[in-house]
RNA sequence: GGGAGUUUAGCUCAGUUGGUUUAGAGCAUCUGCCUUACAAGCAGAGGGUCGGCGGUUCGACCCCGUCAACUCCCACCA
């Protein structure tokens, strides 16, 4: 079979990605095998996948494959999340482009239209999970708004209400005017901005003409002002005690309060008291019981409330205020202020505090054991020290979650109240009726006044209050508690997911866990950094900066990419992504598929052993075997730590260096010259063991190399690892020396304008010619020798070269620039010469020889034997150049 | 304002309890090669006073102190 020029992904990614899911081999029941489990962050149902995404589904196809091959039953979870805000933002504007209004479609209309815009679109991403060769088990892909999973949802949300961890109550929140809804802390973005602050004086109720001045940025607040507050050891107001103030404007009398919260060096010294419209202020009005005067309204208009400006959004009203104050001169100073503002991440509008009736979830008690377990050990953070902290912070300083959203995208919160306000929650219409009429005394009514009596609370739960349970309820751990798949696959394995959702979602799944299945959610969490665009930008629409990812495949193929975004990206760490690593895996897949092709060539033009080439074979089987096995468990531990960056770059250097560059060389035949039929099998196999290795990070390539290297009766996809053998370092030191002495010849006759196709004579001076005895041949071809013998002495015009005690005397028949020759070992002798004084410096020092251990002084005695015997060495040669 | 982290070659990063030939890799760079698997390649090479200063130690990239720069998280003074 003629094999292409270079490795041509397209062709074989779709067949390959075909031929196992007709295998079933990412499909998994439970059985006697330990399960591997792992559970996608589901992405966003409406989003595509951004470079983050492709980063952490590498990872996970990476965790995965390995222990599909590794013993474990592998059960990779893939599904997506409703996203409320994102998706209902973005079927609001769907239709607004079809010139619909939200506004004018009943509930029942807008889900439909809803759901019928998921399905057309939800389904992107799972085409791209595909593409990028993700071995998850399609056939349990979950949604977090399935029934069962919606179910699941309500009957947490019910039991946390029994238990008293769910309550209803005022708050300030951050409020999204544009959105009409309630964000979470956590959602909202701030932003560095350039306003202004107003000094405004309020007349005092006093006999004479007295004012205080107060400052602000928002005078379109004052109206929802009841207090003004001061510090209590300010001197500047002591005499107010008692005293009251006139809102200008619309002269609502409030009252002069004294708290140290006041910062009497900024400003005036005197704060506005607006309890409805600033979080502090809030807070004061809790502690001295003010008065709440909301005068915006849900939309960002004046309310009522206000008196004046009613219905005008807050930024006009905001400027004609300022207009009427100063007419009236109650505006006496403007000065240039620099703040920061909140904006909705989803919106982008300004936030405004605002007074709400949310639902919450009391989260103390939750906290505790989901920190212990962390704590304790029980889960472990990769890379641990660096998230641990953050993770132990926020879990001790834990505020109650407000789980709310004004919007109809998400599970609807089970609630039911009558005309009166009051309240039932409970998991069905039915259920709230019969609750109702047990709870409250009411004989039932009929059934239709029952309907017009009890409305259901019109809010959905935060998202995060569904994704919180991912890793049990994809097996219906809630659902359907203690079933046989919970109980099979929970706990998960590893969760890999990045650093920037520790609190929204990782400690919540704790939680959850810790309280639904008394058990942690997952063993590890492998934190992924933010991917960055090469000059570490965020990436961003904005910046342009965004890579489209089926783009990248197309051009550079699935294995490229995954190559490329693991090559340079350990654990935590921000990548900074650079198409030139997807060139870097390319070019890996290529120099595989030639490597392929050299083999190729040896097809059915062996010969059997018995000639004198033997040796030197054996020389490189057994070598490479070794140096395979020492690999094998130093990717084993590296895989064990999370380690996967290194892990990759060592089977790259591994297959490109040692197995290309070295093995290949040295058991290459000359051309259309048969192979010896030992070497011919072992390479095979050899080469097989190699992307066994590779699979789990570059799939594709290597399975289709798996099966064009012979007749496989198996696929590499659930190839067995074998347990890696122990590797002989005396084979591997001396495969090491090998490629030493080669190299230094190459670089002796480098330095001397010998081409390397020009052939030399080699000479080798050594104390111990059994070193050589096997090598020997394979030394001629690697340097382009034509003879290679032995010699008790200094060979005249020739290169020298010295390893170890051993020198190599290059004849050849170029002329010989001595004095580049000369120059090249004088600087070789300065450097051992410098190297020899360090060493004696320590051996000279009388408290080093009596502290060092044993073997750290001897190490440093043959290091001084070592470098005088090369300074000997060099000097030797340098009196034969002359 | 509080906390955490980072700083090693032009770039991205390793460097295991302080001693392993006066610091390693990949990419990039330079030199020489179109050598019958591979120019998306081969063979070589150069490049770092390990952020600054001070300390502990016989010995510091590693431990301690301090300063500086950068990054992230938390809080959010009207």
């Amino acid at each position: 079979m003629e094999l292409t020029k270079n490795f041509e992904p397209k062709a074989v990614e779709d067949k390959w990605y075909k031929h196992w899911l007709s295998k079933k081999y990412f499909n998994s029941k439970p059985d006697s095998r330990p399960a591997f489990t792992v559970v996608i962050p589901p992405p966003n149902v409406t989003g595509v996948l951004h470079m983050g995404h492709t980063l952490n589904e590498t990872v996970q196809d990476i965790l995965v494959r390995k222990a599909r091959m590794s013993g474990f039953n592998a059960c990779w979870i893939p599904g997506s999340d409703h996203a409320s805000i994102a998706t209902e933002a973005k079927v609001v504007a769907m239709l607004k482009e079809k010139g619909i209004d939200k506004n004018h479609l009943s509930r029942e209309e807008f889900l439909k239209h809803a759901f019928t815009w998921k399905d057309k679109y939800g389904g992107i991403i799972y085409h791209q999970i595909e593409k990028l060769g993700c071995s998850v088990d399609w056939e349990r892909t979950s949604f977090t708004m399935d029934d069962d999973y919606y179910r699941a949802v309500i009957k947490v949300f019910i039991d946390l209400y029994n238990k008293g961890l769910i309550y209803r109550g005022a708050r300030m929140i951050n409020w999204d005017p544009a959105a009409k809804t309630a964000l979470s802390d956590e959602e909202v973005e701030y932003k560095e901005f350039t306003g202004k602050l107003y000094h405004l004086r309020y007349k005092l109720d006093t006999a004479k003409e007295e004012f205080i001045s107060i400052a602000t940025q928002r005078p379109e607040t004052i109206m929802g002002d009841t207090a003004i507050c001061v510090h209590p050891d300010d001197k500047r107001y002591a005499h107010l005690k008692g005293a009251f103030a006139f809102v200008p404007l619309i002269n609502r009398r409030i009252p002069v309060i004294f708290d140290e919260y006041v910062d009497p060096a900024f400003g005036t010294g005197a704060l506005k008291v607006t309890p409805a419209h600033d979080i502090n202020d809030y807070n004061l009005g809790l502690k001295h019981n003010l008065e709440v005067v909301d005068t915006i309204n849900e939309d960002g208009t004046m309310s009522t409330a206000a008196q004046i400006y009613i219905g005008e959004d807050r930024f006009t009203a905001r400027k004609k205020i300022i207009k009427e104050l100063k007419d009236k001169k109650f505006l006496t100073k403007e000065e240039e202020y620099t703040t920061r503002l909140g904006y909705s991440q989803r919106t982008g509008v300004v936030v405004e505090p605002r007074i709400s009736t949310q639902w919450f979830v009391k989260m103390k008690d939750l906290a505790e054991p989901a920190l212990k377990v962390v704590v304790d050990g029980d889960i472990k953070i990769h890379p641990g020290d660096k998230f641990l902290a953050t993770y132990k912070y926020w879990l001790e300083n834990v505020k109650d979650w407000c789980i709310s959203r004004q919007l109809w995208w998400g599970q609807q919160i089970p609630a039911w109240y009558d005309a009166e306000g009051r309240m039932v929650v409970a998991e069905t219409e039915e259920e709230a009726y019969n609750k109702y009429s047990t709870e409250f005394g009411v004989k039932p009514p009929l059934r239709e006044e029952v309907w017009r009596g009890l409305v259901q609370d019109a809010d959905v739960l935060d998202t995060w209050f569904s994704s919180w349970l991912w890793p049990m309820e994809v097996f219906k751990g809630i659902s359907k508690p203690g079933n046989e798949e919970v109980k099979y696959y929970y706990p998960t394995s590893v969760l890999v997911t990045g650093q920037d959702i520790i609190f929204f979602w990782v400690a919540r799944m704790v939680m959850a866990g810790m309280e639904y299945e008394k058990q942690i959610p997952f063993k590890d969490v492998y934190f992924t950094g933010m991917v960055r665009d090469k000059l570490g930008r965020k990436m961003s629409k904005s910046l342009g900066n965004c890579p489209d990812l089926l783009d990248l495949i197309d051009r550079y193929g699935a294995d490229a990419v995954r190559f490329g975004i693991m090559v340079s990206s350990p654990a935590g760490n921000d990548l900074m992504f650079d198409e030139n690593s997807l060139e870097q895996g390319r070019n890996f897949n290529n120099k595989i598929w030639n490597a392929l092709k050299l083999v190729k060539m040896w097809e059915g033009k062996q010969f059997a052993a018995g000639s004198e080439q033997l040796a030197e074979n054996n020389f490189a089987i057994n070598w490479f075997e070794n140096r395979l096995n020492e690999v094998k468990s130093e990717v084993d531990s590296l895989m064990k730590q999370f380690k996967l960056s290194e892990a990759l770059k060592t089977i790259y250097s591994l297959i490109w260096d040692d197995f290309c560059s070295w093995y290949l060389e040295w058991v290459k035949p000359g051309f259309e010259q048969p192979v010896e039929a030992a070497v011919y099998n072992k390479t095979i196999i050899y080469f097989e063991e190699l992307m066994q290795l590779l699979h789990p990070y570059m799939p594709f390539v290597t399975e289709e190399i798996y099966h064009l290297l012979k007749e496989q009766k198996d696929d590499l996809c659930i190839k067995q690892f074998a347990r890696p053998e122990s590797a002989d370092p005396q084979i591997l030191s001396r495969g090491e020396l090998l490629k030493q002495v080669i190299s230094a010849i190459r670089d002796g006759k480098n330095k001397n304008q010998v081409k390397p196709k020009d052939s030399i004579r080699l000479y080798i001076q050594t104390g111990s010619s059994k070193n050589y005895a096997s090598i020997e041949s394979i030394l001629r071809k690697q340097v382009n020798a034509d003879t290679v013998s032995f010699t008790n002495e200094a060979v005249t015009n020739s290169i020298v070269v010295a390893i170890e005690k051993d020198k190599f005397y290059i004849e050849t028949e170029r002329e010989l620039d001595t004095a580049t020759l000369k120059d090249h070992l004088i600087k070789d002798l300065a450097h051992q010469k410098g190297f020899l004084v360090s060493v004696e410096k320590k051996l000279s020092n009388e408290r080093f020889v009596q502290n060092a251990k044993p073997d750290v002084l001897a190490l440093e005695l043959k290091k001084k034997a070592d470098a005088e015997a090369r300074i000997k060495t060099i000097e030797e040669s340098l009196s034969t150049i002359s």
